[in-house]
DNA sequence: TTATTATTGTAACAAATTGATACAATAATA
DNA sequence: TATTATTGTATCAATTTGTTACAATAATAA
């Protein structure tokens, strides 16, 4: 995890949070045909992370999430889902945390949880790139979108891992349930939906087909043509009909 | 939860253990035709539990949930996924959790982690149910089958909840991917593994397009003609061939 | 103004999958 | 030896998916 410090470390009551328990967000966003993550940057380290945080003694863990995410990106009534619980003691590194924590000027002592193993609930979530204001947090310098074909070298922990398992389940959910509008913006046209869909999934899809496949379930509403420059026909604009 | 105390409350190290941290378990077998799941009654109350226990600070959490699997089936190597993490404040129920205790002659603190709030890992995991041997804990009187039809009226917490979550991701789980053999014995008939998808879908299934589906998945070996004292034709025998 | 170009929307047909019916092949029992 | 119940599978219908083709644009170029 990262984040949930908008005051010093040495200020921060933990004994408000639950002990040994974070939770990780991969947050997809879509843009000129890339799929992509928000990462934060810490302070005075080469290291990138994943938006994280605990979760508050008095509050639910889906809503601790939430949180995190209203945090992060300035947005409500974001699409989440868990995903996998990561609680492998491999995944524990003490001195990447500590040089996180030094890097900062700060001081914890080595008995204390957050230096202990811990275990991490993830979520992914998908917002609409344009809406998002990514938020850095008090110990890092920035929050940044990462395409998801090209992230850092030095994560966190098991930061990798996690994203690779968020992008697996993310596919699998795809066709599953009807998720992948959440990534566009309101309005779209049927060769920006396509070309969502074979970015994540990561292979071409056939146009007709497509097209045909996602008409039939009956949540695209045909709003009217899109006013292009292009020299060529221009396509109808859909929005995302829910129920 | 329930279980993880094979010894005295008063004798156990709370300290080695993730506080505010359990996993509750849907030990899922098959029986009759009917879908069953293990429970344990708790002693001297009317109160019945999943399988559960607590995460050792010096363990992984998937291998604690496989120790709670074998503490009460016998069983190792068991089909075995996470489904959800029950993390909201309201399915905490202090006094329930009092009254066990008291119930065993115990006593904890009511500032202990134990009697607070906390977070469960959801498992659930597929068994042979004539492999199993169910066997309660310390503070139970017993660990038995109960048909997912048939549940008892007072359970713990949210653990009715978590059964029928449990269900649901097992029944979306079936086709995508191939674990229904995990309940059945090594060698069964068509019409056992029909009748045990029927069961988990709760609907009736064709049997020719069930028969073409199945052995088109190439994952059955055919065995050898069933020797039943039934007045009609002998079934094949199968088995599951993994890869 | 009239081709040209690139792309969109959809028709049309083929291939594959799934749904449904039918029936011969048993393995006891009457 | 007929009867009964059930299994294994063939057959055809219905539906879905894969593929090709082509008319309908909306600019731009001639």
């Amino acid at each position: 995890m990262a984040g949930n410090s908008e005051q010093k470390a040495s200020q921060i009551d933990w004994a408000a949070f639950m002990p040994g328990l974070a939770l990780d967000a991969v947050i997809f966003g879509y843009h000129n045909g890339q799929l992509k993550i928000l990462l934060l940057e810490y302070k005075n380290t080469p290291l990138f992370a994943l938006p994280g945080g605990f979760i508050q003694q008095d509050e639910d863990l889906n809503n601790a999430a939430k949180r995190v995410l209203h945090e992060r990106t300035a947005l409500s009534n974001i699409y989440l889902e868990q995903f996998y619980v990561f609680g492998d003691l491999s995944r524990h590194n003490a001195s990447q945390l500590k040089q996180i924590i030094v890097a900062n000027g700060h001081f914890i002592d080595d008995s204390h949880w957050l230096l202990q193993r811990f275990i991490s609930v993830g979520y992914y979530a998908l917002i609409d790139f344009t809406k998002a204001i990514p938020t850095p947090d008090a110990i890092s310098d920035s929050c940044q979108w990462f395409d998801i074909t090209n992230l850092p070298p030095v994560m966190l922990e098991d930061h990798q891992e996690i994203i690779r398992k968020a992008l697996e389940t993310l596919q699998t959910d795809l066709d599953r349930k009807l998720i992948g509008f959440n990534l566009l913006p309101e309005t779209f046209t049927m060769g920006d939906l396509q070309g969502l869909y074979e970015t994540i999934l990561g292979k071409p899809l056939l146009r007709p087909a497509f097209q045909r496949k996602m008409l039939s379930l009956g949540i695209l509403e045909r709003i009217a043509k899109k006013q292009t420059g292009m020299a060529h026909k221009a396509p109808y604009l859909y929005k995302f009909i829910g129920g």
